[in-house]
DNA sequence: CTGTTAGCGCGTTCAG
DNA sequence: CTGAACGCGCTAACAG
């Protein structure tokens, strides 16, 4: 049933090693029994045994994935869910396969980022938006394990030496934000998340806009909700009379934002006429209701890609440089969300 | 940095066997060495190499997870992103990981699912939904490797044998129906999708509830569509005509009943008032919009606890009896997209 | 270029 | 109850 490189030897007559050098693609072996070997192994479907190969070899063709907690969210799977995709797409073309894994197992609280890399059971790791014990990250450093750090920009010297690969969340608060002013808002309401550090880049990004612009930050501007549908849609219902003072909002998540959108509409308020909305994340799901959300967007794919290559050149060799650091800019994408080209109220 | 079972007998002074033992409770030891082991074992955070024992067990404390590649549509993604999510949450209870695949590697083109049972990266495997060449399955069968296949039920000769969790589609289709059938509604309109025998499942059951009600069927009130959301949208646009003559809708996927509800708010037709529409799926975002969606719920969590569970059962003993097939019943969710007791027109 | 040999780390006889 | 020795399937020197 299952055939070793000592099975295809015999049908070969060679010996094993013969078969494990034509199939590894080593250089010294004579192209002809190269290829009578690979014609076997081809025809008996052989696949090697990746635990003996990752004994031996201490390389496994696997990497870890580490997703955050908050994936389990609905609206947060949403956004990673995508990333997801594409990383999984990326690690295919090399024949990798994919563990994917929270941070810390929610039953026994191991630390599943030790453990994979301890029972050697991931070659590398990606590791997405994750906070993580001072104790981990040592750990992390010393284990040398071939590692990028995703989505946002995280500043720590106990970073240093730590690829990230991360959208610049601080311009995506800035795009959208501008967006905004340059169609003549100047109240500007921003609906932001309390956790997470991407959030505060993209306030920084905010508040960097309307001073550019001279336009004076006002913090009673700026509501938190929790990234849920729910609390972009209870934000606006419990705020009225300051949703009353304002010409524009800036959520910054689009399932927020869409939770916004279907409270402005169940308030007779009208987007983008009365209020203009701009999103952030350009989900799929900002494009099936009306109106299409004007939104910044954050190219997953490319991150994602950049992200695996920088790790096939840390698997490829150890020599390589730890420590880049590469950063996304976002883009926006202007729908339907906010009208034309001035809004005056 | 990465103990062996060798390092820890040196610092215990036993051998590597008694080691082995100990962290494996055998039998064959005393409860004081025994604990002396684990205690330094503990101390040091020591870890099996995967590789190594895999190799001497042949057994992988990994399963593998295949999902249909439709799993890469949004839409589709909604559903079976929860179902993963109680996958993986059941298998880590059990401290197993869990490696998540296509049925076919898009780039190469190779069988995923062969691949990961010769190379012997998985244990087991679970697979969600997928069709596969005979081969393959006929490779399944005789590899012997515990396995579930999950979501809707095949018959099939070829399928004895293969363990199947699955939901009712027939009686959830029947639940839909008969729930807009109480409400004197009468002639309901049917969205489906062409691909996918759960949806020709629950087509039967809708064609059941309304010859059990002496309703006469009527194959034009049955409209295909892709389970996407823009299909449910595009088919009440395209059938402007047949959508005035009915007072019900049955849609067979929530992402196409909220593409539905969306274009049916656009032609300024109400839910429920004007029209009563039915889901399927009950995904979150079935209650993010106005009016929440009637659906009917599949119990994702317990499909996959089962699921989980029978293949613990065959992974623990070769003797377990395979072909074992579990149904779940789905259940109706009323909310608020069918409006009250009556429905008349 | 090819075959022989020695581990990789662990589980498992087989002796004691 | 414990230790020594062997083998899982593969890679990587080491000879030829």
């Amino acid at each position: 049933m299952a055939l070793t490189t000592k099975d295809i030897a015999l049908l070969a007559g060679v010996s094993q090693s013969t078969v494990s050098r034509s199939l590894n693609n080593s250089r010294l072996i004579s192209q002809e029994t190269r290829e009578r070997v690979l014609k076997i192994a081809r025809e008996q479907e052989f696949e090697f045994n990746a635990n003996a190969r990752g004994l031996s070899t201490n390389r496994t063709h696997t990497i870890g994935i580490i997703f955050p907690d908050e994936y389990l969210d609905f609206g947060v799977n949403l956004y990673f869910g995508s990333l997801h995709t594409h990383l999984r797409e990326t690690l295919e073309k090399r024949d990798l396969d994919l563990i994917i894994a929270f941070s810390q197992n929610r039953f026994t609280g191991a630390d599943n980022i030790k453990r994979l890399i301890i029972r050697r059971k991931v070659g590398g790791l990606i590791i997405v938006r994750s906070r993580m014990a001072p104790e981990t990250l040592e750990f992390l450093h010393q284990s040398g394990i071939p590692l990028v750090f995703l989505h946002f920009h995280q500043e720590s010297t106990k970073l240093e030496g730590i690829d990230q690969v991360y959208t610049d969340h601080v311009k995506g608060g800035f795009l959208g934000t501008e967006h905004l002013i340059k169609l003549r808002h100047k109240k500007i309401l921003c609906i932001s998340a309390g956790e997470g550090s991407e959030y505060q880049q993209r306030r920084r990004g905010y508040r960097n806009a309307l001073e550019t612009h001279h336009i004076p930050y006002d913090e009673s501007l700026i509501l938190y909700g929790d990234r849920s549908f729910q609390s972009g849609y209870d934000l606006v219902m419990q705020n009225r009379g300051l949703l009353d003072t304002v010409t524009a909002v800036f959520v910054h998540t689009d399932v927020m934002a869409l939770g916004v959108l279907e409270a402005l509409k169940e308030r007779n308020i009208k987007v983008p006429e009365d209020i203009a909305l701009v999103g952030y994340d350009d989900i799929e799901l900002s494009t099936y209701f009306h109106p299409h959300l004007t939104t910044v967007h954050q190219p997953r794919e490319k991150i994602a890609v950049l992200a695996c290559e920088r790790l096939f050149e840390m698997i490829g060799s150890k020599k390589v440089k730890r420590g880049k650091e590469i950063q996304i800019q976002p883009t926006l994408v202007v729908r339907e969300s906010c009208g034309g080209k001035t809004a005056d109220r």
